[in-house]
DNA sequence: TAGATTGTTAATCGATTAACAATC
DNA sequence: TAGATTGTTAATCGATTAACAATC
């Protein structure tokens, strides 16, 4: 797995992914790279590029097996693997990621909350009693915890990141505008920036009108 | 405005926007292509030629005026617009939209919000009271709305995309996994795949463990 | 004027697409 | 065997980076 792969390819993976499991659930057995590019809205040709960065998957005159394929991919993601998770910032945000995402099918495991609000603080989330700000630290040295969730405003986590680093974190899936990677390049950083995303539909639809 | 930029120049957008406010916030009055690149962790090659894709925005020896440059920004992203949305779905996800973005900062203006469970219908969100989703189609017919906010499971939007679309709604903000490109070509759709990234977050991880 | 830094052209690099021999 | 479709190499296309003349 030395082999360097794009980002690009990266990014394209949790989608076959995802159309491979619908797929499967719909009883299709077998697709072809020609199938599979039409659904992705992509070429055949990226297709079969993008999958032999991995293996030869495919059978030729046949296609791909559908399960077969999704597991590849399973194992190529690692969604098998249970990273230790905690999530800060239990508020909307929070609470919707904690509610709506399967985490256990997408590689990690939420092991606790926590968040400043005295409000919130002792009430469930996804059978989990959110813990105050101040035992972040402790729990963290009595659990291995790998990753943090961040549904906190950049603020909060500017003044709450030395402590999540020195706590041993190195993987942050961030929804803040703090720049994580910046300030600790050792680190893994997924952002979701979703007011950069609404910011690209506002210029896409003004490009669409001004043609 | 006819030339066309490629997406990946549109996603940083942004960005540059976003750094440019922080600049200008901490009185930074002028900046460099090279400065610029750093804190965007770019080239300088690429911010000037990202640049002048728009528009010869900089001056030789000088540099680009901090404040100038994020108001033609601005500008191109069309954030002084006012595109008018609905929110369908009022769960935790739909909660955390309609409570955390600064839709009038980012070209939007938040008309309505719909919502199927009885319980949360009659409640108020963000100062607008929620409706139920048998009153979509009537309430487009009576308001001008271009865009919806999708924060509802796939399923649901299966159910009620062709209601917004014959309603004339062509913009979407989607954070389900339907397709809606797919089914409407003629439509502009911005994508929050929230899986997709934790998926990604977990493919890296794994990789710079087996290095 | 001299120094700094842009705007822009040219060079490089990498990703996507096309083509086709291999083979199921 | 013939048809289908892969895996893979080669060609193309586009994005990024480098270089430098223009100019503030």
């Amino acid at each position: 797995m030395s082999k360097n792969i794009s980002i690009q390819v990266i990014r394209r993976l949790p989608r076959y992914h995802r159309f491979l499991k619908e797929l499967e659930a719909q009883g299709v057995e077998r697709i072809s790279s020609t199938k599979l590019a039409s659904i992705m809205n992509a070429t055949a040709s990226q297709v079969r590029q993008d999958l032999n960065n991995f293996g030869g998957f495919g059978q030729q005159g046949y296609g791909y097996s559908v399960s077969g394929l999704k597991d590849e991919i399973d194992k190529i993601l690692g969604l098998d693997k249970k990273h230790h998770a905690i999530l800060l910032g239990a508020g909307n945000l929070g609470r919707a990621v904690a509610t709506h995402m399967n985490f256990e099918s997408l590689g990690f495991q939420l092991d606790a909350v926590f968040e400043k609000d005295e409000k919130i603080i002792g009430t469930m989330l996804r059978g989990l009693k959110i813990c105050p700000d101040s035992k972040i630290e402790s729990y963290c040295k009595e659990h291995y915890i790998d990753t943090a969730f961040l549904s906190l405003p950049k603020k909060s986590v500017s003044a709450i990141i030395e402590k999540l680093y020195n706590a041993g974190i190195r993987y942050y899936w961030n929804f803040s505008h703090f720049d994580i990677a910046k300030k600790y390049p050792d680190t893994i950083v997924e952002n979701v920036h979703m007011s950069d995303s609404l910011m690209t539909l506002c210029y896409r639809i003004n490009e669409n009108k001004n043609i």
